[in-house]
DNA sequence: GTATGTTTCAAACAGGTGTTTAAAGCGCTC
DNA sequence: GAGCGCTTTAAACACCTGTTTGAAACATAC
């Protein structure tokens, strides 16, 4: 009871100063204090800060990890052709509704991913590969009836540019509304940019060279 | 001469290991060490770690500024009509020509770039914003005439997507082709990446909602 | 050759880091 | 209520951080 009271006050506030200031930025003492808690209880309960984060990590991803599990097993069972547009918003369904739809959670996560590919030095996204690699390999792979006519090569670059597309412009999408904002006076609610990041998305996976 | 040559070597190093590390996460006992040079030689010269990162970008950013502002110039001069594809292409050139068309150099920008967004706590974005803004908002809005049907606020965006799937994915190059290589044994040169960015970016940016 | 201004050097500084320790506190069963 | 396992606590650990210091080395000009 206390415990996980404890190890959830740890992980909140850790996942909150992470995606903020980035991980060697943040201390121990101000998650600790942030969350507190005595500082000794983050190597009580987690061994480590490098398990603390991969802890993190674990608990944004595994409901994400299991809500697209669940959703391309029913697509495979009733066997119906899925069009591009239609996996990015099962993609985007499942992303946002595995963290209650909060959509500001979602641009944390997609703040700590950004992070986890710049800061990492190798440690997490090794640890995030093996644990999560399969998942995301069969969603990819989905793609390839969606696109006939690219090639593998074609297929992988094309997904990871959209990855980095989608990672930046929400994991920054603070700053650059505020950019935005200061240049125009427009206001882009974080939906309506999702809406244009499909539609930037959409039309450049199809595209290849060959 | 002896200055010179201390400062630079410094510049090399910082460079070289900011880009695989990260700024918080590269000591200067590490930096001066690489360069050997005394350890007291970077606030001497530089004043502090937070003047010897700015100096970093500086360093990269002064001759890409320069040679993109020639560029626009006689772009302006002619007065012909540039397609969205002679744009990027124009980019693309003044990026890899500002640094002796080194496109390993090239991706260690990207990787500074990200890093710049993800790690800074402000300074360094309001720094390189300030200074870089007026070449940046004058490439945004040549590309204006290309994209007649977009709004601002499209064209705002879309090409903060650009940016993103660019940055993402040329500061990841090497882990990407890696793991690439992995999965098929297929290789990808950086420049045939590039050409896939390129055609990815350009089916992208005119794309909106209106 | 002496004086001057700049650069280098080893050493120390004060402060912050992740981690460990041993004692104290707590809730539980017997 | 004693005993036991789990958790919390304050203190200390050893180490690393960016920065400063004052003397030494250097190059240059008179």
């Amino acid at each position: 009871m206390a415990q996980k009271d404890t190890v959830d006050r740890i992980l909140n506030a850790a996942e909150a100063l992470f995606a903020e200031r980035g991980f060697a930025e943040t201390s121990l003492r101000t998650i600790t204090s942030t969350a507190n808690v005595n500082l000794a209880a983050v190597n009580y309960h987690f061994g480590s800060k490098k398990a603390l984060i991969q802890a993190v990590f674990v608990r944004f991803l595994e409901p994400l990890s299991d809500t697209l599990s669940d959703q391309l097993d029913t697509v495979e069972e009733e066997g119906k052709e899925m069009l591009l547009d239609d996996l990015l918003d099962l993609l985007v369904a499942a992303v946002t509704s595995a963290h209650g739809n909060d959509v500001n959670r979602t641009a944390s996560f997609m703040r700590l991913l950004s992070l986890a590919y710049t800061q990492s030095q190798g440690h997490l996204r090794d640890y995030l590969r093996e644990r999560y690699g399969r998942v995301s390999n069969r969603y990819i792979s989905m793609l390839r009836p969606a696109c006939p006519q690219l090639s593998d090569k074609a297929l992988f670059w094309n997904t990871h540019f959209a990855l980095g597309a989608a990672v930046f412009s929400l994991s920054n999408y603070d700053a650059l509304q505020a950019m935005h904002n200061d240049d125009t006076g427009e206001e882009s609610p974080i939906r309506e940019v999702i809406k244009r990041l499909l539609g930037f998305i959409s039309a450049g996976v199809p595209v290849t060279l060959e």
